[in-house]
RNA sequence: CGGGGUGUAGCGCAGUUGGCUAGCGCGCCACGUUCGGGACGUGGAGGCCGGAGGUUCGAGUCCUCUCACCCCGACCA
């Protein structure tokens, strides 16, 4: 200890993250913000999507976009204004999205006559028909999808269009809920309930396979109840992921519309018997929110910890050196390191800044979440090695340079399954079977996380259940056997265990 | 929208019953020494004290109004 000491620990407070255990959601404000993911914008509830978030964002879609593709859909583009009278058209859609719509009313400014250099809405122009900003797309492309389907030979219409949304939310939460977001939304026509509903479980399939594959999380996949079910739609499917504090997070829906959109809209079409019929219709999306759900199910106290496949920065290299001239020289090692990895399509790269030493990188690219640092000294060039330190378990070792490449990417593997058999397990230690109320209150109270119990299937017993204990049924699982057994609210007969939660 | 909290330098904060030139740490800039787990020295730059109005000889400090953000609820992906 020197007579510095206490600078250096001021310092290292200055900058470090809240832990979970202290506060959960100042912790996650400060993953967000000091890994510069994103940032507050001058916009209530809007966020700042920062490079390091948007490049992650991008890595997301890329992923996406290619299963999107390979199974068959195209993308498309529709307009970010929804007339109000296509809103209405679908009367579920209609009142369920009626509360949280951003209204455009006017379609011009001007000067104010009595506050010199300010603007005002100009009272003359008024549109004739307000136009809501897409909380969804639902109408506009329905009403556009009308006047692309003529016979069963143009179905299925496969859509899909990346976007973003307004939704006026009351309260916002950075990647979590904001009051503009990005995502995707397919919008898919098909000549069958049967083609329909395939069709939207598959998609729910690719949602859940992208998770595990590639954000490496296990999802829960279920079927909505009628309470949650999207507005507008006959049937809600859903992913649902446990996060650390306990709290389930919808991370992705799906949806089977029945023919609602159809009827609202009038798209019909010709069968091979020449009949006219409604077409069958689904939708899908995920957002910017898996961004969320990753950081809260995968960060640790210092920082994030990014599954390794979507990671912006898959190995960052750290040059030490004990002088200008050995820095150089070890940055040159470094580079011709980092090409080396990169050849084989690894996401690399070096911090030689010399303003800061190598043990503050090492803090920062933790904060970070960057899966595998390597760290680059003169023992190392002389003995040929390197260290490597993964993120997820925060150990090191001295690994030879040859073959480093080979090992890297299996390492990155390794730390994707570990990453995902670690909130398994999470999830398997904080999901908790009950038969009576008593501890269902209890386990909600307590311990968190899914709470399994029978359910009587009425939408009075899961408002009640919910009005009590904030719990709400987050789904019913799809491949679970259904086992009859009596509501633990109500003591009637009950068809199928329900898997409740706190959510976000 | 209700309850609680916070706004003073890029960040984190201090600033007493109103008092004269508004401070500290980190960061930033320059130079030097350093570099295998958040280095150090010397010098320097940086403020409309969230905004508006008021009280006063005098306001970061008191009063009124407002705005923004955070946390907790109700609404939701």
């Amino acid at each position: 200890m020197t007579a510095h000491s206490p600078n250096k620990n001021k310092a290292f407070e200055a900058s470090s993250i809240t832990p979970r255990q202290k506060d959960y959601a100042q912790w996650y404000n400060d993953l967000v913000l000091k890994s510069g993911l994103a940032d507050y914008s001058a916009v209530r509830g809007c966020m700042v999507i920062k490079p390091y978030g948007f490049a992650l964002w991008e890595n997301i879609q890329r992923q996406l976009d290619r299963m999107f593709k390979e199974t068959g859909h195209q993308n498309a583009y529709f307009p970010l204004f929804v007339p109000k009278s296509f809103l209405e058209k679908e009367e579920g859609h209609a009142e369920g999205f009626a509360k949280e719509c951003a209204v455009v009313t006017h379609y011009r400014l001007k000067t104010d006559p009595e506050r010199k250099g300010k603007l005002i809405v100009d009272p003359e122009a008024r549109l004739e028909e307000e136009l809501v900003v897409r909380p969804t797309s639902e109408a506009v492309i329905w009403n556009t999808f009308k006047s692309w389907i003529r016979s069963y030979r143009d179905l299925p219409l496969l859509i899909n269009q990346w976007a973003n949304i307004v939704r006026w939310e009351m309260r916002t939460r950075l990647f979590l809920r904001t009051t503009e977001f990005l995502w995707q939304e397919g919008h898919t026509a098909h000549a069958s309930r049967e083609e329909a509903v395939e069709e939207a479980r598959r998609m729910l399939q690719v949602y859940a396979d992208f998770a595990e594959q590639w954000l490496a999380l296990p999802v829960l996949k279920g079927v909505k109840t009628a309470a949650e079910r999207f507005a507008g739609a006959e049937d809600t499917y859903c992913i649902e992921v446990l996060v650390q504090d306990g709290k389930a997070i919808q991370a992705g829906t799906s949806h089977f519309l029945g023919q609602n959109f159809a009827k609202a809209f009038e798209v019909t079409f010709t069968n091979r018997s020449n009949q006219q019929e409604y077409v069958w219709a689904t939708s899908w999306g995920v957002s910017t929110r898996l961004i969320g759900t990753l950081i809260m199910a995968h960060g640790d106290d210092h920082g994030l910890i990014l599954p390794p496949r979507l990671a912006p920065v898959q190995v960052v290299i750290i040059p030490i050196a004990r002088s200008n001239d050995q820095l150089q020289q070890m940055a040159q090692a470094a580079r011709q390191l980092q090409a080396e990895l990169a050849a084989q399509d690894l996401r690399v790269m070096v911090d030689d800044d010399p303003q800061q030493k190598p043990g503050w990188k090492f803090t920062e690219y933790e904060l970070r979440g960057v899966p595998v640092r390597l760290a680059l000294g003169p023992r190392d060039l002389e003995n040929g090695t390197v260290e490597l330190a993964r993120r997820d378990t925060m150990t090191k070792e001295t690994v030879p340079l040859g073959g480093l490449p080979a090992r890297i990417k299996i390492l990155l593997d390794d730390i994707h399954r570990s990453l995902y058999a670690r909130a398994l397990q999470f999830r398997e230690q904080h999901t908790t079977y009950v038969t009576t109320y008593e501890a269902f209150k209890k386990v909600i109270e307590e311990k968190g996380g899914f709470v399994v119990a029978h359910w009587d299937g009425t939408t009075e017993t899961e408002l009640a259940i919910k009005e009590e204990t904030k719990a709400t049924i987050r789904c019913i699982p799809l491949d679970q056997q259904p086992v009859p057994g009596t509501c633990i609210y109500s003591g009637k007969p009950s068809q199928q265990q329900a898997w409740f939660a706190v959510a976000y």
